[in-house]
DNA sequence: CTAACTGCAAAAACTTTGCACTTTT
DNA sequence: AAAAGTGCAAAGTTTTTGCAGTTAG
């Protein structure tokens, strides 16, 4: 590639730089963990990662997933949902953005809006709290179920 | 009391009422856990509301505690602030707020600005979901954790 | 009197942890 | 060679559920 040409990394490319950067060791598992969660449209669960995984990687454990989710959780590049017992993970857009979450057959889709940044320096601010990570959800019914509910 | 004075309803009566007009019955533990947490300055945790109302009703159950925050929940009147296992409860202010959450030492507080409304008509326009609750939490390091990190 | 509620005890299941082995750097 | 990572198996916990007995309305 040329230098006069922009390089606009991919997702995939985004995840792995920031994994080296850190300084981790880049094991077969950790990329396809990595390329798994840049390529899902959806917000997969821990369980749904492993699963996929599985097929490339026989061994691969439950236990490694959730010790790379929770690296990747701590450079801040996955935001998890939290499902009380099912936590599913958005590798996508790591800005703090909204999740809205059905109650009753549980999709999750991508609030549009980003969270505007300057309530997080307010709210840090009115606090004196340093603010690392964000969830923002709300709960209610899909369009689909509410519906059904009618 | 006349009928000339206004009389504002104090959260605990607030509370009550809310139980009330929904039928449920107003059990001695109801309305224990109702005083406890209208009146609670901070964000308690099921375990805590627990020993508390324990000493008043030594047969109190963690069955019934975890019941009747779900009922509260259910119609609006308490924010559920999920710690993943030890989840905390709001039961000041029922309206949709922002929570910060020391990763360190758990300390808990409310954010300062209220969740404007128009953000949630925005989004259920926006995804066609029909909004029920909302969780707006914000993890980092309350100010002591932050300076002692340092 | 009946429907609702309490609370004990057991279940459920995700996530975390310890540790020996393997792999990356 | 050393430090880091993997994965099995076991543990750790909160929260949920079933049900018999009790109570509010």
């Amino acid at each position: 590639m040329n230098t006069h040409m922009i390089h606009t990394p991919s997702r995939y490319e985004q995840l792995l730089a920031s994994l080296r950067q850190s300084h981790y060791r880049m094991t077969p598992q950790r990329m396809a963990l990595v390329r798994l969660i840049a390529s899902s449209e959806g917000h997969p669960s821990a369980a749904q990662l492993y699963a996929r995984i599985k097929r490339q990687f026989p061994t691969m454990s439950m236990a490694t997933v959730y010790k790379t989710l929770d690296l990747l959780k701590e450079w801040g590049q996955v935001l998890e949902i939290d499902l009380r017992d099912d936590s599913h993970y958005d590798g996508n857009r790591p800005q703090p953005h909204p999740h809205l979450i059905c109650i009753k057959c549980n999709k999750i889709v991508d609030g549009e809006a980003d969270f505007d940044p300057s309530v997080i320096r307010k709210l840090e601010w009115a606090s004196g709290y340093k603010i690392l990570r964000s969830q923002v959800s709300f709960y209610g019914l899909c369009p689909d179920c509410n519906q059904s509910s009618q």
